[in-house]
DNA sequence: TAGATTGTTAATCGATTAACAATC
DNA sequence: TAGATTGTTAATCGATTAACAATC
């Protein structure tokens, strides 16, 4: 029994479809890939496409039931477990995220934050209290958190990132202004916010000429 | 004269050539494509090529000059004038983004910071007054920020947008869970840090599994 | 000059869109 | 049943990689 590969685009895109189905419970019996589209600026193809890849979702003349999608999506992504993550680097993005609702909304729970400066180690944060970074190895070895969430400086970040991947972390979430390397296995999605900045400079530059 | 399009993925990698090339200032005179792949963990190919659509930045038998690149690339993405930027949304994630450390280094200068909430108007930020969003469109208007970055609550983010739109905004960098609907001319990024979590959180399964 | 390495074109690969038979 | 809409295959489009002549 072969499974068809599914492309990373697809997963990409399937947490915008999720945000849609949630939006429409309780409002809405059903969806067709039609509607989908026009909502979400994209095709009724690759609506299709991308649903068809986890199985017949849909059912012909009807469309999509809004809150068996909502469901399904979220089995795939993994929100019908309760799942745990930490957060390395305790500055400003670090706290911010530490309260972030929208990630407790969707069943992700914080277990820990880690600083190396002693004037923060021993402070509360969004309801946990900053630990030494001393003790991050111990921690995530015990399996007391599925991913991490990387805001440290550029020049720690790959240290940080070696301690956790040897204490087999399964995901790491990373914000940090550098690329990651991690052991095979270790999930890991980089967000540059620098870099985005940086692109949308030059859009906006584009803009003027045109 | 026609100048060939360029297309987006090329724009999105630039600001990582950029890094590097900041990154290896006054460490070494050179690159050639084949180490830039390496270290970017793309292909040389990829490297020739994206560099190629903005003019023979390169040298045969030599490669491609550090200091030359780095300003070149600088002036492609518009980091060599000064720009100036504001925040709409002072909550954790708006007051993180206002201190970040990079976007300065950069030469993006935070012109103000705006939200709706008494309690947080007036206070100061990252070097900046929060001034109360009802200032928001006569500030625009008078072109003092030529972006913007939204970091509100979803439900306020389309009407903050669109205050930024009628009155003269070049482009938003928006955080917010929801795609904005903007005017023709207006440059939009928009960062779902949620979304990128759910797909870390996917990937993470498909490991366990494997 | 000989070796290195670019810029660019052609070949390949993958993702998106179009079309339509299947079927609710 | 007739109309709507899916799931899927084929056609198209775009992006990446391979190859190599140009040239420093």
């Amino acid at each position: 029994m072969k499974k068809k590969a599914i492309p990373e685009v697809v997963i990409d895109r399937l947490p915008r479809y999720y945000r849609y189905f949630r939006s429409q419970l309780g409002q809405r019996e059903k969806v067709s890939s039609r509607e989908l589209a026009d909502v979400l600026s994209t095709s009724a193809s690759q609506v299709r496409l991308d649903l068809s890849y986890f199985g017949g979702f849909g059912l012909q003349g009807y469309g999509y039931n809004v809150e068996e999608l909502y469901t399904r999506i979220g089995e795939i992504l993994g929100i019908d477990q309760e799942q745990y993550y930490i957060i390395i680097g305790a500055g400003r993005l670090g706290r911010a995220l530490a309260d972030f609702p929208v990630f407790r909304e969707v069943g992700f729970t914080l277990r820990a934050i880690f600083d190396n400066d002693p004037q923060v180690v021993g402070s509360r944060i969004g309801g946990v209290q900053v630990s030494d970074v001393a003790q991050l190895a111990g921690f995530v070895r015990n399996g007391q958190a599925g991913f991490a969430i990387i805001t440290t400086p550029p020049e720690a970040a790959q240290g940080v990132a070696d301690i956790l991947c040897q204490n087999g972390i399964k995901g790491i979430l990373n914000f940090a202004a550098l690329d990651l390397n991690v052991s095979p296995g270790v999930a890991v999605s980089n967000i540059h916010l620098t870099d985005r900045l940086l692109a949308l400079s030059y859009w906006i530059k584009e803009q003027r000429k045109a």
